[in-house]
DNA sequence: CAACAGCGCTAACATGGGTGAACGATCCTG
DNA sequence: CAGGATCGTTCACCCATGTTAGCGCTGTTG
């Protein structure tokens, strides 16, 4: 079958390590295999379940959750295409929390099989894969740092600038707009406040002249001031490419 | 040189795999080094420094954290004896946060080629690497959760749930009791609140009969109670031996 | 077309937790 | 022994954020 669109795994590590075409065939071969799709709303995977294998996102928003016993629920995590869900975390017994997607997603299962085909093969695609798994848990500490320093205006504010520059990374953003597609209610979720709020701290950010957002179209309007309202550096992010050009989809 | 003291890191590791004698040896090898001391309250590593290695704390407590500009500064995870922190994490070209020593500290401090020396080196060595890594990506996550959606009591009856169930595993506490060698002012930048709430919270926990602490020694006086309050569940710290009898220190 | 659900938005009110300041106890140090 | 630092503790006050309720728009479904 042609690939026609090219392998986002291929592509994801690519940012980390030069890897030759040997080491690239190897990776499209581990990412070949049936596309999965999940309706908006739906779980990949839930909490209890025995972990099958480790999700790609090909495409679509995806993120990972957590429910108290009193309903409560806290968003831990969003992946983006390109976003390998937590590779290894096949070898647990048991899921410690779900995974669901925000949008439409499609996603490739790769199989403890094939991930070990990857991270067996060369030191560099190795070490593509930890840099990937770093970048991760800088990330989630970062939420921590968040959650636990920032108020509600910085707290959102940062979190629209990790998502643009994430974004920005994999070619989805164009010029200063990207889509973000979560509800006010996911934000909430997300950054540990209610709706109502979040509706306050949106307004305010757009009452700055920052943001526009409407309709699930994000606009950076101010990328540096909003970048200072948060606080926000993208060093977490290792992202090597960090300054290059956002509307490099060609 | 006569190894009296167990290896910190081997008995880490039984607790995910049974190990061979090969593989034990192999980890014994890697661990073998000199033990670097840090005193309370200095750093092991800071922000902007190039890794040079993998710690593992053999003794006392040692925490990541990161300050924002304006001085306010969170703990994004607490590292106790046997943990091994961010293994592969000498990869990044920089770090993106300090950590620093709570108590005194002792430390080996694993380089490259030891540790792919042990991820190279059998199935089994290198699933129970992972599974520790894992089980350290799941912890930072509930500390998500905890900052996000429970409220100031709940996130410290979790906090010092937390602490109790892991040290217990290491085999630190007695009876009911171990130490935790925190200030107030610690426990406010793990939780995300002021020195003075802390202050009320404790006051709280300790006039339902829950805990006493007291010049750094903790007494669980009511752990169920606690865990109840908490909404604590330890599925997340991957415990296999969760239950076993806690004041197991040979 | 009617009914309904999801979403953004607003408003009035309630409260959990922050703020700033102070005091005593303990410990270290000169 | 005096002075200073650190830590736990308390208090009075106030603000950021939660709570509850409701409105209107839009899209979906029977």
């Amino acid at each position: 079958m042609p690939n026609t669109a090219p392998n986002p795994l291929v592509a994801r590590l690519c940012r980390y390590v030069r890897l030759s075409e040997a080491e690239q065939t190897v990776v499209d071969k581990a990412v070949a295999g049936p596309e999965i799709a999940v309706r908006q709303r739906r779980d990949l995977i839930r909490e209890g379940d025995r972990p099958r294998g480790v999700p790609l996102i090909v495409e679509g928003w995806a993120f990972r959750y957590k429910t108290l016993e009193d309903g409560r629920r806290q968003i831990m995590s969003i992946h983006l295409p390109g976003d390998l869900c937590d590779i290894h975390g096949y070898i647990l017994d048991e899921m410690d929390h779900s995974i669901g997607a925000l949008t439409p997603v499609r996603y490739v299962e790769l199989s403890p099989d094939r991930i070990d085909m990857m991270t067996g093969y060369s030191i560099p695609l190795t070490r593509a894969l930890w840099w990937d798994a770093l970048t991760k848990a800088a990330t989630s500490r970062e939420w921590i740092v968040n959650l636990g320093q920032r108020d509600a205006l910085e707290r959102l504010a940062h979190l629209f600038c990790e998502l643009f520059f994430r974004l920005r990374a994999v070619g989805l953003v164009a010029g200063h707009s990207c889509d973000i597609p979560l509800t006010q209610t996911d934000l909430a979720e997300t950054t540990g406040m209610t709706p109502v709020h979040v509706n306050r701290m949106v307004q305010e950010l757009r009452g700055r002249g920052l943001i526009r957002w409407k309709g699930g179209e994000f606009e950076a309007l101010d990328l540096e001031g909003l970048c200072d309202v948060a606080m926000f550096s993208p060093d977490y992010l290792h992202l090597d490419q960090a300054g290059r050009s956002p509307d490099h989809d060609g």
